[in-house]
Parts: structure tokens; sequence; C-alpha cells
DNA sequence: AAAATAATATAACGATGTTAGAAAATAGAT
DNA sequence: ATCTATTTTCTAACATCGTTATATTATTTT
């Protein structure tokens, strides 16, 4: 009687197989090349088997979405971990953001509906939801330990991660000046120049 | 024989109807609205006679791109004018780049490839780089002003447009709770915090 | 082994960007 | 003013896309 269950897995690997293929024609041609029949090609089906785990092409695309957005806030929540030093682990989690946008660039693309990936906004807002929260944890920590009280501690999340996504974007259309070192460096310093100026000013 | 100098002019007026109509039906349903038979409808024409004046629709869009860089750049270049302070000159243009992002939110979506646009992002970069050079002027003329020496300041200028451009990101996605006014008043704050963190250590 | 059910494929629909070729409008020449 | 040549414009069609209806094959159950 262990049939049914063997079905319920094998349709979970397909499911899987679909949004590894998809995933993996972004990565090698970008989103806009992304097409059902081409998944389907990739995991040896015919298109229409797609539609037996998602109920549209965009569903596909915003389950990506969700599981980059996931993974990106696991990842952050992880590089803080066993860091004692609220600034410390900022600046990790910072570059942690920083890693998984360089590592992973078609899921960030899909996470902010660039490269064609369109993409529900809503997606987007709750994805960056999650790794907002795990920020301003840290954040309110560090202003505690600096003595600093933040007058808006939503504001200065979304001032940092502007910085960030800022920076990450100028760098991935530039391509140019200096290679991703050096745009690292920018962010780093940049970071630093505003908790910084908080400090001084005993708050933001 | 007049005639040729006619034909020029409505060639010219039916090509900016292009654009205009490209733009509108983006404004009012988003880029993906945007199908050459819409166009061509709306500006009361068959569809293939867009190729007459474009060799794809990605050229169109290409286009839409470039003029919505250039009148940035012209509308922070304005702002600036006659005001010859340059702290103020730099806080004017900033908020010229603002107003810009939120009063033609189709062309700034477009210069980003954002909302399926697919957009050379050759054209972004060289864009971009249109803006820059008009920051970076003034941020020297600051610099100057207030004694510090910026070490990087290409570095600088890309900072202080990541900083905006994620901030308008966050807010355009996220409609950021509270409104407009409020993502301003962080943006403001942060490029002064981002000054005042310069000027304190002396350069970047 | 036959019947019932589930899994998968083929063929097609409407919409898209784009092109070929026909039709219509306009120019210049007689 | 009419005829021809040229330019402008349109209709019809193609390939590709997401998606669905329907047929076919494989699997399970009786």
């Amino acid at each position: 009687m262990g049939v049914k269950e063997r079905r319920e897995r094998q349709k979970l690997e397909t499911r899987d197989g679909i949004l590894a293929a998809a995933r993996k024609i972004a990565r090698e041609d970008g989103w806009g090349a992304v097409t059902i029949r081409r998944v389907a090609e990739m995991i040896e089906y015919s298109p229409p088997i797609i539609y037996e785990y998602f109920a549209s092409k965009d569903a596909l695309i915003g389950d990506l979405q969700r599981i980059g957005f996931d993974l990106l806030a696991d990842t952050m929540r992880a590089s803080g971990e066993g860091i004692s030093d609220p600034a410390e682990r900022m600046a990790q989690m910072g570059r942690a953001y920083w890693r998984f946008a360089h590592e992973s660039p078609e899921l960030y693309q899909v996470m902010h509906g660039w490269d064609s990936a369109s993409v529900p906004m809503e997606n987007t807002l709750v994805g960056a939801r999650k790794s907002a929260a795990i920020v301003r944890e840290v954040l309110e920590d560090w202003a505690r330990a600096e003595g600093v009280t933040l007058q808006d501690a939503q504001g200065a999340v979304e001032t940092l991660w502007a910085l960030l996504h800022g920076l990450i974007t100028v760098e991935m259309l530039d391509r140019v000046g200096g290679g991703p070192e050096r745009a690292e460096g920018l962010a780093v310093q940049a970071l630093q120049d505003l908790l910084f100026a908080w400090r001084s000013r005993g708050g933001q």
C-alpha cells in the first residue's frame, strides 16, 4: 500500500525538477529564455505537465520568488548566529545579503522582477519583509548597545536595505568600473558611514 | 518643392506619436500592456507601420529608455542651476531625481527594466552615466567647499545614487507604509547622514 | 484479463512580435 | 487631366508564446 506514497514522492520530485529547470535556464540564458516548452523539454515531459504542478507560469515564477526570499532570510539569519557583537553581526548579515545576490543572481533578479521576469509585486513586498524583520532585530540590538535611540527603526532598516540593494543594482547593471570587489567595498563603507552618522547624532 | 520637408515633418510627428502612445499605455496599464497592436490602434495605424519607424519593439522601448535618461539629466541639471551653495545644489538635484521618478514612473521603470519592460542593459548603463557625471561635478564642488578630499569620487556618486535608487525601489514596490512623503524624508535624511559622515572623517 | 482510473501526450486556441505581398494613395511627367 | 512610377499603408500570414481540450497510453483495481 506504499503506492500512494511513492506517487506523492515522485510528484514532489517532478515539482522540484520543474523549479530547478526554470532556475537553470534563467541562470544560463536569462529569465526571458524561461518558457514553458523549454522547461518541459529539460525535464523530459510534455508542456502541459507543468500545469499539473503549477496553475500558471506566473505561479511557477512566483514560487521561485518566494523560495528566493526564504533562502535569503535563512542565509542572513544563519550568518549572524553565534556572533555576539551586534555591529559585527550586522556586518556579517550585510555581507551575506551581498553574497546571496551574487551567488544566486537569477534568484535575486526574479525576487525583484528584473530581466523581464513578470512577478507579483505582492510577493516582493511580503518577501522583503522577512529579511527586514531580521535586520531590524539586530539593528535594535546595536542601538541598545551603543546607547542610541532610533526614532524610526523601520525607516533605518529600509535605508540600510536601500543602500545595499541600490549598490547591487548599479553593480549588476554596470558590471564595469572596477569589478564586484570594489562595489562591495563601497557597500561596507557606506553602511559604516550610516551607522557612524546615526551614532554621532544619537539617533536617526 | 516643400513636399519632402512636409513628409519629413509628418514622419517625425508619427514617430513621436508612437513613443507617446507607448508611454501612455505603460503609464495606464503597465509595460506588460504595451503591445505593437495596441500602440498601432492608439495612433490609428496598422501594426506594421511601427516597423517603418523602429526596427523592433525592443528598439522602440530602448528609445524611450534613452529619452528617460536624457530627461532626467536635463531635469537635474536645471534644478541645480543658479544655486551657488554646493550642498544646497546637491539637495535640489536629489529632490529633482526623486520628483522625476514619481512624476514619470513609467519612464523610471523602463529606464531600469522594471515591470517586464525588456530593455538593453547597455542603455541603462550609458544613461545612468549621464546623471552621474552631473552629480559628480556638484559633489566635487561640495568637497572643495568643505575642505574634504574624496578618495573615491566615483564611488561616492555611486553610493549616493544607490541610496536614492534603493529607496525609490523599495517605495515603489512597497509603497513604504506612510506614503511618499515619509520615504522622501528618509532619503533626504540618509543623504545628509552620508555627507555628514564623509565630512566628519575628512573624506570617503 | 477486463474495466476503471490515473498519467501523459498531441493538437489546437488566442495573443504576441514580425514579415511578405497586395492594395491604396500620392508624386511627377506628358 | 491622365498615366505611370513611387511611396505609403494595409491585409494576411508565420513562428512563438501561454494555455486548454481532448485523445492516448500506462497503471491500478476488480
